[in-house]
DNA sequence: AACCTCGACAACCGCAGCCGC
DNA sequence: CGCGGCTGCGGTTGTCGAGGT
């Protein structure tokens, strides 16, 4: 129908605006209320137009508008909202108080999204983008880092708890991948004597992302393919396994750190278009009980995210529940930038490898 | 010291929906 | 019922300061 123009644009200003105006937009709102915007600054005495006099006082002048940094509390819930309402930002907004959807839009531009993709997360579906995800890198410590490690359940410490299928499964996938590997177990040995203090992690595995960089950087980069093809054998032989396994068809791990419990656990699972197994990398926020569990869902056939929130798989109702403060090392507000990425990357359970430029996908 | 790059965030733009006339 | 104005919303751009070269 033709839209007319928010206002006149003859004579208006535009760009920051000043102290001066800033005043008087508040002296104005204060004593008269903003009424209608179109004829506020007129009335004001402010050269701006309404809309511009609206997103003035909405995003920066409103009394109660919280300043400073984020919390972690507001980040977590920030991703949780955006999980299920997307670039909803004024909703978002709504369960936080003192937030614009501005400054919200902004500080997941700015800061969450990024981090988002650093850990292999698509910031616009929330669920790993396997074109950003080396999968052998979940592995790959524990393969090269540690020559007896082909006997996981050795590694992990557990074969009185787990299943024996499930142990005999992961040495498979770890079999399948170090076959791929250029180098000797001798290589690896020699590795190992470069890094002894590796021997002494048995998790390493599981160990947070950003306690493996310094030995990943040294290890012979696999490609995503490689480790894909690893992995589907691997869930091809898991399902055979669970099939024939039909009195549990789950193997959960939890129980070794049941005293760990997280009030909220960000679990990344990968399922098999071939089967609907899902092998879940859990990492629990203490940095040091890394689970692996794996269970048998229906759904998905594809690469899933799963925030379970109390045991509410992902339900609408746990998402928009105010956040309640949790143990983590981001609670604090001394928590530095680097703790954030730190955490964030560590219950997403995935690493880019350095060596794979990501702007592209930015 | 000058220049460049990048991150953070304020502000703008344009579209869509609502509502009153 | 349709038109036009107003407001809200989301995407994008502009500006500024800090840090690096």
């Amino acid at each position: 129908m033709g839209r007319a123009p928010c206002c006149d644009k003859n004579g208006l200003k535009k760009g920051p605006w000043t102290p001066e105006e800033d005043q008087k937009l508040v002296d104005y709102v204060q004593k008269h209320g903003h009424g209608s915007w179109r004829t506020l600054p007129k009335n004001a005495g402010l050269q701006r137009c309404g809309k511009s006099c609206r997103l003035r006082w909405a995003n920066y002048l409103r009394p109660d508008i919280k300043r400073g940094r984020f919390s972690f509390e507001e980040e977590e819930t920030i991703i949780q909202l955006h999980s299920v309402l997307g670039n909803k930002w004024s909703t978002i907004a709504a369960r936080l108080p003192g937030r614009t959807d501005n400054e919200i839009k902004n500080y997941w531009n700015t800061h969450i999204r990024k981090r988002l993709l650093k850990s292999g997360i698509d910031p616009v579906t929330h669920t790993p983008r396997l074109d950003l995800l080396d999968l052998s890198s979940i592995l790959r410590s524990s393969i090269c880092n540690s020559p007896q490690l082909m006997n996981i359940s050795g590694l992990l410490g557990l074969q009185s708890l787990v299943n024996p299928d499930l142990m005999r499964l992961l040495n498979t996938l770890v079999t399948c991948q170090r076959g791929r590997q250029d180098y000797s177990l001798q290589n690896l040995q020699d590795n190992q004597v470069s890094k002894p203090q590796n021997q002494n992690h048995q998790f390493s595995s599981f160990q947070p992302n950003h306690q493996m960089q310094s030995s990943n950087h040294q290890q012979t980069p696999l490609l995503a393919a490689s480790s894909t093809a690893a992995f589907a054998q691997f869930l091809n032989e898991a399902q055979q396994v669970l099939q024939g396994n039909e009195q549990s068809s789950s193997i959960n791990l939890d129980s070794v750190n049941s005293q760990h419990t997280m009030r909220q656990n960000h679990n990344v699972g990968f399922t098999s278009n071939s089967t609907e197994n899902v092998v879940h990398f859990q990492s629990n926020q203490d940095y040091g009980s890394d689970q692996v569990f794996i269970n048998s869902l229906p759904g998905n056939s594809n690469f899933q995210l799963n925030n379970y929130i109390n045991q509410d798989s992902f339900g609408l109702n746990s998402v928009l529940s105010t956040p309640t403060s949790s143990q983590t090392p981001m609670n604090s507000s001394n928590a530095t930038e680097d703790e954030r990425d730190s955490y964030c990357s560590d219950f997403l359970q995935f690493q880019i490898p350095d060596m794979l430029d990501i702007n592209g996908f930015m």
